[in-house]
DNA sequence: CGACTCACGTCCGACAGAAG
DNA sequence: CTTCTGTCGGACGTGAGTCG
């Protein structure tokens, strides 16, 4: 599967399940048997492009209808149908309402990168971090399994142990991603690395003739060569972070040189900057990595510095929610080298 | 609070039989 | 003969319970 068409799988599943979409959710759209278009079918089933949680029990999504009506599971809660955690409540309607508030909840966190408090929540892990990288906007890194995670960890530096959370090891992989490689490039270089699955690549028959082996996830980077290009028109969520970025930034801006000498949205310029001694021209980009941000914004930062006749000198800002991390520190460095061209990265936190 | 055990549903390989 | 399809059962991983 391409990047490109990961990033559509994406947009598909962010359209389909918008937060409007999920606060109205029904317990028939949220987990049902036989229902491929309810919300768990699309997190576990048909995003798993996106990386798998399959395996485990349905308990994974806090409530699950059973495909045997007579069993009654001991360790969870349940009634005739459905079976549920324990700690959601004592019937259906109310536990599938705290698993919804939940859900809510990893979503609101998650779009702003508060990801420790997501290990608060009592959903299982594999669901619950599946569901905060789809709203991460690519900024987690999408492996879920539990030893493959405290194996790329250890890797890292990060001292395990029994307590640790998935954010400590999710921060640490997001502060090593190399300013290169998105989050998918990135999970697959760590799971050829960390993965297990060793061993299983060569499977004889018990003749002479070799059976062919029996693919179970094709490889991200297979060869593909047809040409397609992407949409240019940004995402509705790409937009919607383009948007409360900019109004985080126009806040801030204002209350530190005053409303009258910032301009916002003239000629393409999402935010220029009035100081009587210089110019400064912000723009905003809704990655989650800075590097990409700056990737993106300077061509058109090229362009402002090249059509703008104003005397003063010229400041360009790329904007991100995402503070620098080492490795975009080294981009940014190497870009200032190598550019005749004032700019600088600035993050704004967002709510 | 930690170590251990139990229960459970799903995946996946093995296998059998049907179809080609 | 090969290939396809369906079923079975073990392995696995994890929530919850128990014991000290």
């Amino acid at each position: 599967m391409t990047i490109n068409e990961l990033k559509e799988l994406l947009d598909n599943f962010l359209d389909r399940w918008t937060i409007e979409n999920v606060q109205n959710l029904t317990l028939q759209e949220y987990v049902g048997l036989g229902n491929k278009d309810t919300f768990c079918q699309w997190v576990e089933t048909k995003t798993r492009m996106l990386g798998s949680i399959k395996g485990m029990t349905s308990i994974k999504f806090g409530i699950y209808e059973r495909k045997d009506p007579t069993k009654r599971p001991k360790n969870y809660k349940n009634d005739n149908q459905y079976s549920w955690l324990q700690g959601y409540g004592d019937n259906r309607k109310i536990a599938f309402e705290n698993t919804k508030r939940d859900i809510i909840k990893i979503i609101q966190l998650s779009e702003v990168g508060k990801f420790p408090e997501i290990d608060n929540i009592l959903l299982p892990d594999l669901f619950k971090w599946k569901v905060a990288f789809l709203y991460s906007n690519e900024r987690l890194i999408p492996i879920y399994k539990r030893d493959v995670l405290f194996k790329i960890a250890n890797h890292f530096g990060l001292k395990t142990n029994r307590h640790t959370t998935i954010s400590e090891i999710q921060n640490v992989m997001m502060l090593n991603k190399p300013a290169h490689l998105n989050v998918y490039a990135f999970m697959r270089q760590l799971y050829d690395q960390f993965g297990d699955n060793e061993g299983k690549n060569e499977i004889v028959g018990s003749t002479t003739r070799k059976r062919q082996r029996r693919t179970t996830r094709r490889a991200a980077n297979g060869r593909n060569t047809t040409t397609q290009t992407r949409t240019v028109t940004r995402s509705y969520v790409a937009e919607q972070k383009h948007n409360k970025i900019q109004e985080a930034l126009l806040k801030l801006l204002s209350g530190k040189y005053g409303n009258e000498n910032v301009v916002l949205e003239e000629n393409y310029v999402d935010i220029k900057l009035i100081q009587p001694n210089y110019i400064s021209f912000y723009e905003v980009k809704s990655s989650s990595y800075a590097s990409e941000c700056i990737k993106e914004a300077l061509g058109q930062i090229l362009l402002y510095s090249l059509n703008d006749t104003d005397k003063r000198p010229k400041k360009h800002i790329v904007v991100g929610q995402y503070p620098t991390t080492d490795n975009d520190k080294k981009y940014i460095d190497f870009l200032k080298q190598n550019l005749k061209l004032e700019f600088d990265y600035l993050n704004v936190e967002i709510e």
